[in-house]
Order: C-alpha cells, then structure tokens, then sequence
DNA sequence: TGAGTTAGTTGCTATAAGCAACTCATATGC
DNA sequence: GCATATGAGTTGCTTATAGCAACTAACTCA
C-alpha cells in the first residue's frame, strides 16, 4: 500500500476529532467521575488529587466541548454543578471499554463498582466490536473496506 | 455519598492503570495506525506526522507494555517491523467506540474505511453497553453495584 | 460579624512535546 | 568498491502543558 492511501484513511477518521475533544490528561477521570456522581468542583479535586488550575481548566474545556453542563446550584450561590450531557452520556462505552482493557491487561484485578443491568441485575457483558446482529466479531472476521465499495 | 466512598469507588477501578499504558498523547494515534497496517517507524512518522522523538518514545513505552511487538526485519536489517500483540489486538473496542463518538457528536461525518464483518460485508454495529445477551442498554437501565453485592 | 466553604486564579517550577539537525548501520546503483 | 540513499533512531534546544502552593472573591451560616 503506498503512503498517499495512508494519509487518506487517516484523514478520513473521526479519531484525532475525538482526541481533540477528550484526549488530554486528567479529561476521561474527570469524565469517570461524573458517571460516578460527582458534580462539584471541590468533588473532582478532592476525589481525583488533580491540581485545582488543571482541572478548572479541563472543565471550562470539557463544557466547550459541550460534554459537561455547568450550572450554578439557585438554593447556594458558592456552588457550581457540572452535568454529563447527551455527547458526555455517550462516552460511556469508550470508558467502559478501557476499564475493561485494564482491567483484563493492566490491573489484572475486577473493577468495583460493578455496571449491572437493572433488569437481571447480573453484570453487563464485555464491550466487543459486533455485527449488526449482535454477534460478537473477532478480528480475522473483520475487515477495512472503503466506504465507496459499499455496495 | 460521602468523599471515602468516592475514594474507594475511584481507587478499585482499572481505568487509571489503562491510560497509565495508553493515555499519553499519541498513543491512539499510533495504535490505530497499526491496526491500519503500519508497521516501520518511517511510516508511522511520515503518515501521523508526528516528531521522531516522540514517536520513538512511544514505541518503546508501548513495547514495553505489551501493547507492540518489536522485531528486526531478518530480510533488510535496517528494517525494524512494530505489530499489535494479543494486548494491543484487545484495544479495538475502545479505538472504534472513540472514532464512533467522534464521527457522531464531533467530527459529524462518516470516516473511512469502514469496519465490516467479512462474512456479511455489512458495517459492525455501533457500539454499546449491552446486557449479557446481547441488548443494548441505556444509561436508564444500567446502575453501579458494589461487587460484594453480587449475589 | 467572623469563621468556614466553594470555585476558582496567580506565580512559579517541573515535566512533556515539538523541531531541526545529526548519527550510525545497513542497502543499493554504478 | 565507492558514493548515495534509506531506516531507525538520538541529541540539543525551544515551546507548551502539568503540578504545586498560596491567594482571592463571592457567598453561607452560626
């Protein structure tokens, strides 16, 4: 394959956008913590250990970005609450997959607190890449196919 | 909640040992690379552009965690060749859910190529948390348990 | 009114990224 | 066999990002 082909496939690719948007340090803890309920400021800092500047700066980004809401709290005007959004909600599969990429590779130990369906109550199943059927798809059954060539 | 169960919650989960190996800047960029078929340095930098030193850096720290296998090409012995191991192979999942999020709440365009299972020549499906079975869950439908809660 | 809380900001230092030029071992063409 | 080119880095220097400690300003609560 000669390099132009590269650069366009990379081009073309929605991944650097995204980094762009999460990809600084500290951006997918802030993010975790989120999903986990935190919402203050003093919350993130205490909780996280990030140094104050850093993540004030992560959080005005992160709500530019328009994956956290900022809202003063109306009852105590000291405070501030910072909301996942519908963009921010819909990162929850990219962090569940990287828990469970650390967990398997990395940490080696089962994560707490355990995502759970409500309905079964039983653990959600492992993020795969899948077909449209729900299958789960290995890499050999997968291919790269220009999106002009779909039929 | 009060901040011990915070801190407890954040220090049992392995998403901080998974950015430890693969959060750095570039990182991604190389991987996805890779999984696009780049193999030798000079490809890598010539098609992410991104500084020989940098790049340099990055391989060994992602050879170092298993992530790259590094092997002198026995044919040209300039030639170095860096392959995805069974661990790097496992990060599909969170690079397809990032370029997802990316093309649908950033970028806003469909990126290329597109991941097709081979059998059906049909695109994977968009990826999500799903219960054991297979169905997509909502956030609405999911909640946080502790382990020990398990049955 | 005075102490404590919340969400930041400021100034300074340390770490990481970016750039251009260079090295060194090999390969290739004449 | 020698000049030239290639592949995979390294070195030195500059710029950007992260981290730390101390400070501020608005507000709350006793």
């Amino acid at each position: 394959m000669i390099e132009r082909e590269y650069q366009k496939i990379l081009a073309e690719c929605a991944l650097p956008a995204a980094l762009e948007a999460v990809g600084e340090r500290w951006s997918f803890l802030i993010l975790r913590g989120a999903f986990n309920g935190l919402s203050h400021f003093e919350e993130f800092q205490s909780t996280l250990g990030i140094a104050r500047n850093i993540l004030s700066n992560r959080l005005v980004r992160l709500v530019e970005h328009g994956i956290l809401q900022r809202d003063p709290d109306p009852a105590d005007r000291r405070k501030v609450t910072y909301t996942l959004t519908d963009k921010g909600r819909e990162l929850l599969p990219v962090l569940i997959a990287l828990r469970q990429w650390g967990e398997r590779w990395v940490s080696g130990v089962p994560s707490n607190p355990v995502l759970v369906d409500r309905a079964s109550q039983r653990p959600i199943a492992p993020m795969a890449v899948r077909a449209e059927d729900g299958r789960p798809l290995s890499l050999q059954e997968l291919m790269w196919v220009d999106r002009a060539q779909l039929q």
